[in-house]
RNA sequence: GGGAGUUUAGCUCAGCUGGUUCAGAGCACCUCGCUUACACCGAGGGGGUCGGGGGUUCGAACCCCUCAACUCCCA
């Protein structure tokens, strides 16, 4: 074997294993009934994106559980894809466009979907390509994408099936509606934030009268929309205006003062504008008082014809320049700065529009109820369990989804229009069947020029929301849903919880009458130092793939997961990658160290069957707690523990228990099970960090093509003994508390040493021959120390070394005093307790009697530290 | 406005149904050391009245009440 260099050069090693990996075939998947499947459906990033911090957690998640479940025998299909992102793709295309000066309404739709499925193979896929950077051990042969033919088809297919339910349906509702990006989106696409604004008073003139009412609104420009006045029928200060009317200011409309409960009282003067056209709220009250709807905004946020004034003038112009036309009528009272809710587009950050429109949608009560159900029930289980409320909430109060977006770049709405009455239409998969039924529908002979298609398409999520099934084919084929579904766990933020997740629930229940998932493992949201969502607008987010040319794959990877407990935000700092690749580097040595070693036939020293014996042990221990840990999602923990098993208890205990001296060489068997151990370690780390643990896995043995840790096997849950592991921590103290004797007194390591133990030879003596290797010490369990000694006290057991000439008499009998003081401290509180008799009669037996055995034990440190000082 | 959650060392977090010498881990920090795997290292060390206040209990980081701060979700 060549010369390993002293530092791990990961980026050959990881480039070199991921093809090797794909060459060897080990992330494909084909169903396969003598074996377990083990699935996993990739969150399919946007084909506009690249690749994030988000995914890059994600990603490192979803790998280490493939992985995982591969190493135990599984087989593990993670399925990656795409999805095509409607309104974000579509702006990005109508942007290329016109920089090329084409307007896309111009070229109309066919060319425009041309454009568009260019743009996708230009830059489609960019995240899936990095990553592979990643490690992510994906089955690149399944790669979807929601548009793909047979997908395409499903989300017809599906939208189809839910209108002959019934639960498709077309209605002229209340829209948010994005005046940029021309479309409606869904209530989930819509954030709320507070925002700095004005409250305008206006006073509305009482027909007939002189009286005047005053309302407030931070949308006078609205006020031309206005088409009733609302007070509470208990409001005594308006009891005399009941069944009066109002004159709307400077339209002059007469419109009716309604009564309502929905008003409060106490909220400004008890009046409020009732604009049915341009508010959620209002449009209810107007449904339910049959009031006029005035819609004043043309779809692009300008004013319209039927606002009769401003005509053309953007709704933001218009509030400015509707301010001197109330105040020259007299009917602008007062204007105050005033903080409210504004909702603004998810994607364009414009502000929405509620607005009326026809558009499709989907009634969500029936889907959610099996959907809330199978998380009640713990049939779907998320990580952290936490977001269960959130989840229950949102389920129980659950709106009417609007599918319809009004674009082109998507899955389009399978309905064909032959009339103008509201139900003129048919809804079929093709225009041959919707001429079919039109005709049948009407009883005439209509010609296919009749009719006219759904101009939208439908909400990205409407295709999504279907993953779990349609990157199966499920809807068309069943041999591989049958094998592959439901899946395993889902990996995702839990910001689309309600999008995407609660969705898939409600799809998986409908369509396959099964849950899509398991587990669901909600990762938390990467933050900057600053605790900054990270966004490409504050240039906060590290270019994840020079991180990875940093720290390398592992390093990352490691670094990102011990850092990040499900469902906790991370506050992300470079440095954490720095963590993981020192600890690649801290791997690289061992396996130099151990590369190094000399082999000869000789016997195995003592020190040596003790360190392999021990490490087992606690290989066994740590595996249980790993796995147990992975079951309870707890991937950060899981993490910690490798690490420290790794670099505390493989390198810094076990290595150097076993060491030969310098120039020695190792003998054959301790040499063999080293092997055996390292290898078994790196087929534990391997999920987590899956390079350096290929490289090593080769490094160690000569292997076939074929004989990888990525295929190796997780090693079986063993016995353990853990009153072994646990003397073991005991020597571990008693060659610390040496070193650091050592160091206080400047002795030097290479000096060998007395180490004297009083009273009866501890559990912990069966390491003698590691304490005495690792402190340099030789040991004797008489407690006989003539002269001068430092001691030091572990557990119960007191420990003296013999040091004439360097120890400090006064300075070691004022450390054992200290010492003395505590102890007695430590006496009094424990007997004071047990001379409590409500303790005692209180307190479960077991309880009382461990504290009689403290009180008993710290008695015997007490006379053997007074035995000490009496000594000096 | 309604709901959920969080608050433990400088940072990120463990701490199971209240009970061992129980206040812990990793990182960061400090001291010493280029000792023959590794300075991307080794050895050693310091650091918290468990957000404040009150209560229940023989006993509270853990249970109850209250106040405060922060986060998220919904309207």
């Amino acid at each position: 074997m060549k010369e390993l260099s002293k530092r791990y050069d990961p980026a050959e090693v990881e480039q070199r294993w991921y093809n090797h990996w794909m060459d060897m075939g080990f992330f494909r998947s084909e169903p396969d009934s003598d074996k377990e499947p083990f699935t996993v459906v990739i969150p399919p990033p946007n084909v506009t994106g690249v690749l994030h911090m988000g995914h890059m957690l994600n990603n490192t998640i979803q790998d280490i559980l493939v992985r995982r479940a591969r190493l135990q025998g599984k087989n593990a299909c993670w399925v990656p894809g795409m999805d095509h992102a409607s309104i974000a793709t579509e702006a990005k295309v109508v942007k290329r466009l016109r920089e090329k000066g084409i307007k896309k309404s111009d070229i109309g739709r066919e060319a425009f979907l041309e454009h568009a499925w260019d743009w996708k193979e230009e830059f489609g896929g960019v995240i899936l390509e990095q990553l592979k950077k990643l490690g992510a051990s994906c089955d690149w042969d399944r790669t979807r994408f929601t548009m793909d033919e047979k997908y395409y088809e499903s989300v017809v297919d599906t939208f189809i099936h839910l209108y002959n339910k019934g639960l498709v349906y077309r209605g002229y509702r209340m829209v948010n509606w994005d005046c940029s990006a021309l479309t409606a989106v869904s209530d989930e696409e819509v954030i709320h934030t507070e925002e700095q604004g004005k409250l305008y008073s206006v006073r509305y003139q009482i027909q007939d009268s002189d009286e005047f009412v005053t309302i407030a609104t931070t949308r006078p420009e609205t006020i031309v929309g206005d088409t009733a006045i609302c007070i509470h029928p208990d409001d005594e200060r308006y009891a005399h205006l009941h069944g009066k009317k109002a004159i709307v200011p400077i339209v002059n409309r007469e419109v009716p003062i309604i009564l309502d409960e929905y008003v409060s009282m106490d909220f400004g003067t008890g009046c409020l504008k009732v604009t049915p056209a341009h508010d959620t709220n209002d449009y209810d009250l107007g449904q339910k008082h049959n009031l006029e709807s005035i819609d004043i905004l043309n779809p692009n946020g300008t004013m319209s014809d039927q606002a009769e004034v401003l005509i053309g003038v953007d709704r933001f112009d218009a509030r400015k320049q509707i301010i001197p036309m109330l105040e020259s009528c007299g009917a602008l009272v007062k204007i105050e700065d005033y903080e409210n809710k504004v909702g603004r587009s998810e994607r364009t950050n414009s502000i929405i529009e509620p607005r009326l429109s026809k558009q499709w949608f989907v009634k969500m009560e029936p889907l959610a109820k099996p959907a809330l159900e199978a998380v009640e029930s713990g049939e779907v289980k998320f990580h952290p369990a936490k977001f269960n409320n959130t989840y229950k909430h949102w389920m129980t109060n659950i709106k009417d989804w609007c599918i319809s977006r009004q674009l082109w770049w998507g899955h389009r709405i399978p309905a064909w229009y032959y009339g103008e009455e509201e139900g003129d239409f048919v809804v079929a998969k093709t225009a041959e069947e919707a001429l079919e039924k039109a005709r049948t529908q009407t009883g005439k002979s209509l010609e296919s020029s009749d009719l006219r298609q759904d101009e939208d398409v439908m909400d990205t999520w409407f295709s999504s929301w279907l993953w779990p099934i349609s990157v199966f084919d499920g809807f068309y084929k069943r041999d591989e849903l049958d094998y592959y579904y439901p899946t395993n766990d889902l990996v995702t933020g839990p910001d689309i919880i309600f999008f995407w997740v609660a969705r898939m629930i409600m799809a998986g229940y409908e369509f396959e009458g099964k849950r899509p998932f398991e587990n669901v493992y909600f990762t938390g949201i990467i933050r900057d130092k600053l605790g900054r969502k990270m966004s490409k607008s504050l240039g906060n987010s590290p270019d994840p793939i020079e991180l990875i040319e940093k720290y390398s794959a592992d390093g990352v990877r490691l670094g990102l997961l011990m850092t990040a407990p499900a469902g906790n935000d991370i506050p992300f700092d470079d440095s954490i990658c720095e963590q993981g690749r020192n600890f690649t580097n801290k791997i690289w040595n061992a396996l130099r160290l151990i590369k190094g070693w000399e082999v000869e036939e000789k016997p195995q020293p003592e020190a040596s069957i003790l360190a392999v014996e021990w490490m087992h042990e606690r290989i066994n221990a740590d595996i249980a707690e790993i796995n147990d840990l992975y079951n309870k999602y707890r991937l950060n923990d899981a993490a910690l523990t490798m690490y420290k098993l790794i670099w505390d208890g493989f390198c810094s205990w076990y290595l150097e228990a076993i060491k030969p001296n310098y120039g020695d060489a190792i003998d054959q068997k301790t040499y063999q099970d080293t092997l055996e151990i390292f290898g078994k370690i790196m087929t534990l780390l391997h999920p987590m960090m899956p390079f350096i643990t290929e490289e090593v896995w080769h490094a160690i043995s000569d292997r076939s093509d074929m004989d990888c840790a990525i295929v190796s096997q997780w090693p079986e849950t063993k016995e353990f003994d853990a009153k072994k592991i646990e003397c073991f921590e005991t020597a571990k103290s008693i060659v610390s508390e040496v070193r650091s004797m050592r160091a206080s007194k400047g002795l030097s390591p290479k000096e060998s040493l007395v180490l004297v133990q009083k009273g009866p030879r501890g559990e912990y003596a069966i390491y003698e021959a590691i304490i005495k290797k690792l402190a340099n010490v030789s040991m004797r369990y008489d407690g006989m120390v003539e002269g001068p000694s430092a001691s030091f006290i572990i557990g119960v057991q007191e420990f003296s070394v013999p040091l004439d000439g360097v120890v400090d008499t006064a300075q070691e009998k004022a450390k054992l005093e200290e010492e003395l003081k505590y102890q007695e401290g430590f006496w009094n509180s424990v007997s004071k307790k047990l001379s409590n008799e409500r303790f005692v009669s209180n307190a479960p037996p077991a309880v009382v009697e461990s504290e009689r055995k403290k009180m008993s034990d710290a008695e015997s440190r007490i006379a053997s530290i007074k035995e000490s000082i009496a000594k000096l």
